[in-house]
DNA sequence: AGTGCAGTTGACTTT
DNA sequence: TAAAGTCAACTGCAC
C-alpha cells in the first residue's frame, strides 16, 4: 500500500520517525499540501512563506537524494488527500502530531473524520515534549526528558522511486499578506543548513554570552541561539538540539581534562550556564505549546472572562504601534527592528505586548496577529499563551507593566539601538533620546528634530496611561467574582495539587501555577 | 570622637 | 519577564 508522508512543520529527513516507519511499510509518497485557507488566516504572512519556501526546496533535494522527491499539492487537505486516493488506490498516511492554530486544528479534525469515513489509517507520531490528550501534569517534566533522550532516527536508507509519474505543483514566489521589506533582506533563513551552523556556533562559542546578553536588543542577536525559525519549521528537531546542547555542556564541564587549549574558567562557567539556560527554555518551549494543545481556544478567548471586552479596539492606535510610530522611542525602535528583520529578543517582545495592552489599552487580539505575522519564528503554541500572559488576561499571573523608558535606559543606556532604528533622532543627546517629548524645543531643534514632523509626539502619556491601566485592572482583580473564577480555575486545573480533572475528548486546559510566571528570562 | 541628619542602597512587600 | 513602595541598614558629612 502507498504510504503518504504528510510533511507539515517538520521539514527534514533527519530524526523523522513518520518517514522512517512509512519507508519500512511500503513505497513512500512525500507530500506537502499548500493550503490556501491557511495563508488567508490573520496570523500568517508573506514573511512566513519567504522563510518556508527555501526549506521546502531543501527538503525536496534531501528526499530526491534518497530516491523520491517531495510532491507539492495546492488545495485544502481533505480534497487533496481524496484526489490522491481516488487516483492511486489505497493509502496510509503518516505525519507528526501538530499543535497549531485553531485553523490547523480544525483541518486535522476534518482529515481525521475523512480518514475514518474512508477507512484510511492516519498515524501521528509526537516530535516534541507535548503530550496529546494529557491527563495530568504530574510527571510531565520527566516525560519531556524521556522524549528528548530518545535515540535520534537517521534518514531511511533509501526511498523507492514511485512507479508512476506524479506531477508536483510549483511553489509560488509570493504567498500571504505582505509584511516587512518585500525582498526579505534582513530576515535570517530557517533552513536546516543554517540551523546546524547556528547550533554549532552556539555550542562552541556563543553560549558564553547567553545569560548576560539575552535581555538587551543590542546583544541578543548574537547571544541568543537563534534556532527559533528552524524549530518552528521543524528543519531541526527539538530532540537533536537538546542532545547537541547537552553534549556540548559535558564537553565544557570536562574541559579541564583536555590536554590542550583549556578555556579560562570564567568562560567555561559562562558557557555551561548559558547552555543550561537555553536547555531550560527548550523545556518551557514545549510546556507552553502544551497549553495550546490542551486548550486551543487560548487563541481567541481571554483565559479569565473578566477581561473580555475590557479594553478598546482602536485601529489607529494599533496601526501606530505596528508601524513603530507611537512617539515612545524604545517601543518604536523595537517594533521597527522586528518588522525589518522578523526577530527581536524575548524581553522586547514582552515589552511590545505590554505596551499595546496597558499603555495603549488595546484588546490583545489585533496586536497578537500583527506580531504573529511579523515573527519569522511564529509558533502558535508559544505565541497565544504568551500574548495573554503579557497582556494580563490570564487572571493567574500578576500584572507586569513594562516602563519603556526604564527598559531603554537599562538595556540601551547609550542609545546605540535607538539611533540605529530611529536615525531621525540620532542627533538628540543620550539622556533625552529616551523621552524626547520632555526635551526643550530649542535643544531638539539643534539636533534637527521637530516633534510631530520629524518624529511623532507620544500618542499617549506613558506614565498616566500605565497608572490608569494598573488601577483599573487591579480594581477588576479585587472584585469578588474575579477571585472566585480564578480560584476555580486553579482549583480545577492547578498542576501541583495532585488532583486531575476529567479528560475531555479533544483537549483540556491545565492552568500554570504562579511559579510558571518566570519562563524565558533570568 | 560622637551625634544628628540627609541621602543611598538593598531586601522585601504590594499593586 | 515589572515597577513602585516600605523599611532598615549604611554612608558621608557638618558640627
Amino acid at each position: 500500500m502507498l504510504q503518504i508522508v504528510w510533511f507539515k512543520r517538520d521539514l527534514r529527513v533527519h530524526n523523522h520517525r513518520p518517514l522512517v516507519e512509512a519507508a519500512a511499510a511500503g513505497p513512500v509518497l512525500p507530500l506537502y499540501i499548500l493550503e490556501p485557507g491557511l495563508w488567508q488566516q490573520s496570523d500568517m504572512s508573506a514573511r512566513h512563506w519567504r522563510v518556508l519556501r527555501p526549506c521546502l526546496e531543501a527538503l525536496n533535494a534531501d528526499l530526491a537524494a534518497l530516491g523520491q522527491g517531495l510532491i507539492v499539492r495546492e488545495g485544502e487537505a481533505v480534497p487533496v488527500l481524496a484526489a490522491l486516493k481516488a487516483r492511486l488506490g489505497p493509502i496510509a498516511i503518516w505525519s507528526h502530531e501538530e499543535t497549531g492554530n485553531l485553523w490547523t486544528y480544525g483541518r486535522d479534525r476534518a482529515v481525521l473524520a475523512w480518514c475514518r469515513a474512508e477507512g484510511v489509517i492516519w498515524r501521528e507520531i509526537p516530535q516534541t515534549g507535548v503530550v496529546r490528550r494529557l491527563r495530568a501534569r504530574t510527571g510531565w517534566a520527566e516525560g519531556w526528558d524521556r522524549r528528548m533522550s530518545e535515540p535520534l532516527v537517521p534518514p531511511p536508507r533509501g526511498l523507492t522511486p514511485l512507479p508512476f509519474a506524479i506531477p508536483s505543483d510549483p511553489l509560488p514566489p509570493v504567498l500571504g499578506v505582505l509584511i516587512g521589506p518585500a525582498d526579505g533582506a534582513g530576515e535570517p533563513p530557517g533552513d536546516r543548513a543554517m540551523g546546524l551552523r547556528l547550533l554549532e556556533s552556539f555550542a562552541h562559542r556563543r553560549a558564553m554570552r547567553y545569560s548576560k546578553g539575552l535581555s538587551s536588543p543590542l546583544t541578543a542577536p548574537q547571544a541568543c541561539s537563534r534556532l527559533s525559525p528552524a524549530l518552528a519549521l521543524g528543519t531541526l528537531s527539538i530532540a537533536e538540539v537538546v542532545q547537541r546542547l547537552r553534549s556540548a555542556q559535558s564537553l565544557w564541564r570536562e574541559a579541564d581534562l583536555w590536554q590542550t587549549d583549556p578555556a579560562p574558567p570564567a568562560q567555561r562557567r559562562a558557557a555551561i550556564g548559558g547552555l543550561k539556560g537555553c536547555l531550560s527554555r527548550l523545556a518551557w518551549h514545549c510546556h507552553f505549546i502544551q497549553k495550546l494543545e490542551d486548550q486551543p481556544t487560548i487563541e481567541i478567548t481571554c483565559l479569565h472572562p473578566a477581561f473580555e471586552g475590557l479594553r478598546g479596539t482602536d485601529p489607529a492606535r494599533v496601526a501606530a504601534w505596528a508601524k513603530g510610530e507611537t512617539g515612545i522611542p524604545f517601543i518604536d525602535a523595537c517594533m521597527r527592528a522586528l518588522v525589518a528583520t522578523g526577530w527581536i529578543n524575548f524581553r522586547m517582545r514582552a515589552m511590545l505586548c505590554s505596551f499595546a495592552a496597558y499603555q495603549l489599552w488595546q484588546d490583545w487580539r489585533a496586536p497578537a496577529h500583527h506580531l504573529a505575522r511579523s515573527f519569522i519564528d511564529y509558533e502558535p503554541g508559544i505565541h497565544y499563551p504568551q500574548v495573554q500572559m503579557q497582556s494580563g488576561t490570564t487572571g493567574i499571573n500578576t500584572l507586569r507593566i513594562y516602563n519603556p523608558v526604564k527598559q531603554g535606559l537599562d538595556h540601551d543606556p547609550e542609545g546605540v539601538f535607538l539611533r540605529k532604528w530611529l536615525p531621525e533622532l540620532a542627533g538628540v543627546p543620550t539622556p533625552l533620546l529616551h523621552e524626547p517629548w520632555k526635551a526643550e524645543t530649542p535643544l531638539l531643534k539643534a539636533a534637527g528634530v521637530r516633534l510631530d514632523s520629524t518624529y511623532p509626539r507620544p500618542i499617549v502619556d506613558p506614565e498616566a496611561a500605565a497608572r490608569f491601566a494598573r488601577e483599573t485592572l487591579w480594581a477588576v482583580r479585587r472584585g469578588g467574582a474575579f477571585r472566585k473564577v480564578a480560584a476555580e480555575v486553579v482549583e480545577k486545573h492547578g498542576s501541583r495539587k495532585g488532583k486531575s480533572a476529567p479528560v475531555r475528548e479533544t483537549a483540556r486546559w491545565v492552568a500554570p501555577d504562579t511559579r510558571q510566571a518566570n519562563l524565558f528570562e533570568d
